[in-house]
DNA sequence: CTGGGGACGGGGCCC
DNA sequence: GGGGCCCCGTCCCCA
């Protein structure tokens, strides 16, 4: 007797049901479109229904409606159809919107799914030397639009990655419970007005992205805006291709992969794009770098011809994908994509604060632990070695002229900072823990050999001091 | 409560 | 293309 179709074909029913609008007890109204369905079923999906009917329970009888005009009636019916199929027919275009009604909903499961297919079609994450799912062109037929199934998901599930092919998608396996998301990447930028939630707490989201209660709490216009927007010249990308074989493998592959490497991928920064991605938008993106690969695996970053202008005297500009800025140069579009994919490759080795540039980094280990600033902390005159002296607070270090120092009773404290004695760092353990950042292949957090690692030199001429600067023993 | 300053993020652009 | 500099905007802290 074969047990693993029983809930595929009983899943099928209740679709069926709902279809023939049988046995439907709850209905969704969207944007003025009603859904039918079935109040159990909603119950087991979404935490939001589970809450929601919860409280309703004493109606059993009386069928439950439900209004929402936080998402489209084209995303809720994407929803609907995951929710009675198990299959989630995602495309570049409808991604975030899915993704922000899902949380809205708490379906985590369906946010892994979202997350997952935004984090494949950036490509930014490495590609996992096992093959770790990974959204390119070639997987994707160049459309950034795939069919992921999740949840429901037998052992051997082969009816559901048959299916994808069938639908030229492919498929994404869970087993249930999925895992929880823990942080998502901001998809805001500062040309794509953040929200008002994250203009308000950037400085606290910073080392965490948002989580999806927070994403959920976002007007979804700000979610939804840029995106839809930046998706305009995806047209081509609506047909979805085929690849079976790439398809079902990648299915396989996901499947046993992807529960396990979620929670910690969400936690991980997204290295830079794999390095055999093969086919991309040759039209647009003739060359073959680094960057394109990036670019490949996300379709819709193109080169956007704006047309010739009295200011702008190139031709054509890069787009983002997820909001409306535009660079002139692709490699000003990479760093762009830092603010939304929260990559912060850069770490203090001070502080374990991370930055995406090497710049910010070195701006802030001079200014905050290497008194970089030749300036009274405290009066804010200027200050020498011979008029002042080098504070160490904590990790934290600044000037203090002999003023300040005897005011502040700390004239008579010996502070002998000699080049031999480096900046004392906290323990590993204590230091902030953020992205895990893999670049060619090196890891850098936690490593005996970190991609940028910070020397303090300190010392007692002002003329040397000048010539102290941060030493990046790799990677500079 | 408010204004100033520091810290930081991000864009433009040069080398 | 990467590194770096400059500039500006935003947020937070603190007086």
């Amino acid at each position: 007797m074969d047990f693993s179709s029983h809930h595929t074909r009983l899943l099928q029913q209740l679709d069926d049901q709902r279809r023939r609008d049988l046995f439907c007890d709850c209905n969704i109204l969207v944007e003025g479109k009603m859904f039918k369905a079935h109040r159990n079923v909603l119950f087991a999906s979404s935490g939001y229904f589970k809450m929601l009917l919860s409280q309703s329970c004493k109606d059993v009888g009386q069928p439950t409606t439900a209004t929402f005009d936080v998402f489209s009636a084209d995303t809720f019916t994407a929803i609907l159809d995951y929710v009675y199929s198990g299959k989630l027919p995602l495309s570049g275009q409808n991604v975030i919107e899915v993704m922000s009604a899902a949380s809205y909903l708490q379906m985590t499961d369906v946010i892994n799914v979202c997350k997952m297919f935004i984090k494949s079609s950036l490509d930014i994450n490495e590609k996992d030397k096992d093959g770790f799912f990974s959204l390119s062109d070639k997987d994707s037929g160049s459309n950034g639009c795939g069919l992921y199934a999740a949840g429901w998901r037998s052992e051997n599930s082969p009816t559901h990655a048959h299916e994808a092919a069938e639908h030229g998608g492919f498929i994404a396996g869970y087993n249930y419970p999925p895992p929880i998301i823990s942080r998502l990447q901001r998809p805001f930028s500062k040309h794509s007005r953040k929200p008002e939630y994250v203009r308000k707490h950037r400085r606290r989201l910073m080392p965490e992205p948002l989580t999806p209660a927070s994403i959920s709490s976002l007007p979804l216009g700000d979610l939804v805006g840029g995106s839809a927007e930046c998706m305009m010249h995806d047209e081509e990308s609506r047909d979805c291709a085929t690849n079976e074989e790439e398809s079902s493998s990648q299915a396989a592959r996901l499947g046993s992969k992807a529960e396990e490497e979620d929670e910690e991928a969400l936690t991980h920064s997204w290295p830079d794009s794999p390095q055999n991605v093969e086919s991309g938008d040759q039209d647009v993106m003739p060359q073959i770098s680094k960057a394109d690969e990036l670019y490949k695996a996300m379709p819709t970053i193109l080169g956007v011809s704006t047309g010739w202008s009295e200011d702008d005297l190139s031709p054509v500009r890069f787009k983002c994908p997820f909001c409306t800025h535009t660079v002139k140069r692709k490699a000003d579009l990479k760093r762009h994509l830092r603010c939304h994919t929260g990559e912060r490759p850069y770490p203090c080795e001070a502080c374990g604060k991370r930055f995406t540039r090497l710049e910010h980094l070195r701006n802030h280990f001079q200014t905050i632990h290497e008194a970089g600033k030749l300036i009274c902390r405290r009066c804010k005159l200027p200050v020498t070695n011979m008029t002042g002296r080098v504070i160490q607070d904590g990790t934290r270090r600044y000037r203090l002229c002999h003023t300040c120092l005897t005011e502040a009773g700390l004239d008579n404290v010996s502070f002998d900072f000699g080049d031999d004695q480096p900046l004392v760092l906290p323990p590993e353990s204590e230091r902030e823990q953020g992205w895990s950042f893999k670049e060619d292949g090196r890891e850098e957090n936690g490593s005996d050999q970190p991609e940028s690692d910070l020397v303090m030199h300190t010392v007692d001429s002002e003329e040397e001091e000048s010539k102290s600067k941060i030493k990046c023993v790799a990677g500079m």
